[in-house]
DNA sequence: ATGCAGGCGCGCA
DNA sequence: TGCGCGCCTGCA
């Protein structure tokens, strides 16, 4: 069997796909932008290239499995993002303006155990470490891949990380996360957390409550679990810049409590609301 | 330099 | 239940 073959996959006339705003947009940690303005990166046991070209987008990579059927799963293209956007739109023109602003947005379906660590790492920090953190990881305890003479880690499986101690993640600058991410670690091995167990949790409330458990989950992370991982297009997670763009445009600057700001977006846009959440947080950071 | 960056967890009312 | 505060660390 050849190993490390490059597969490729192209689309052509694709809508709402933009690579700055989908990897620039904060949902993501692992993708970086090359020379050429293409984006390479690694996610499950696949490190892809997406390159725009006039009309296709090309996707050239190691994949395990096929690369069509790992890219329309991971890039979410059975999803009609101009029928979202149409919807969206009509709510009000703050939202239509930042939808025209981050028209090719497209919420990634991430692999839920590399989001929930990831995002443990993101309390009360910023994106430059969090990936910087997130790569030392893998490079330390995941494992190797080789795309076009580079070498690609993978994320760390809870298994792969079973030995790894406290300190071994304050080496790694973790901070004072080392123990959250740790504990969480352990409490997978032995099955007190069971990932399948939220994969097929249809229940908002239920999921929630059971991700609010996880030693370094609050709200704000356990909403962002839920909407790239596990596609919860109606959550709304709170963070500065949401509370920020959403104080601003609708409370007359006047700084809201998450709780507020919360029932507002439930209230305001609906179904969709981690969508528009994506869209008015990329504009409102991006014009910063 | 001191405050801040995509919060959480704790103690206290 | 709802606050306020401290926390690793790197960067401007």
């Amino acid at each position: 069997m050849v190993k490390n073959m490059e597969q490729k996959y192209i689309i052509e006339n694709q809508e709402s796909f933009n690579s700055v705003h989908i990897f620039e947009c904060g949902q993501c940690f692992r993708w970086n932008r090359q020379e050429d303005n293409s984006y390479t990166g690694i996610f499950k046991n696949n490190v892809i290239n997406v390159k725009e070209e006039e009309n296709k987008i090309v996707f050239t990579g190691i994949c395990k499995n096929d690369i069509k059927e790992e890219c329309i799963r991971y890039f979410d293209l059975k999803e009609n993002y101009e029928n979202i956007k149409n919807k969206l739109s009509k709510i009000d023109e703050y939202l239509a303006n930042s939808i025209k602003y981050g028209e090719g947005i497209r919420i990634l379906h991430q692999d839920l155990w590399e989001t929930l660590i990831s995002f443990i790492i993101s309390a009360n920090n910023n994106i430059p470490r969090i990936k910087t953190i997130i790569e030392r990881m893998s490079k330390n305890y995941g494992q190797a891949i080789e795309f076009r003479g580079k070498q690609y880690y993978t994320f760390p499986t809870p298994e792969e990380l079973s030995k790894v101690t406290v300190e071994n993640y304050r080496k790694l600058g973790l901070g004072f996360r080392d123990v959250r991410v740790y504990e969480t670690v352990q409490k997978t091995l032995s099955k007190e957390i069971d990932l399948d167990k939220l994969r097929i949790e249809t229940n908002i409330d239920l999921l929630r409550e059971e991700l609010l458990k996880i030693p370094g989950v609050g709200p704000k992370v356990a909403d962002c679990i839920m909407l790239f991982a596990l596609k919860k297009y109606q959550v709304f997670p709170i963070d500065v810049w949401v509370k920020r763009v959403i104080s601003e445009l609708y409370f007359e600057n006047q700084e809201q409590k998450p709780k507020i700001i919360q029932k507002f977006a439930k209230e305001h846009y609906g179904e969709l609301a981690g969508l528009a959440q994506q869209y008015l947080f990329y504009w409102r950071r991006d014009t910063a």
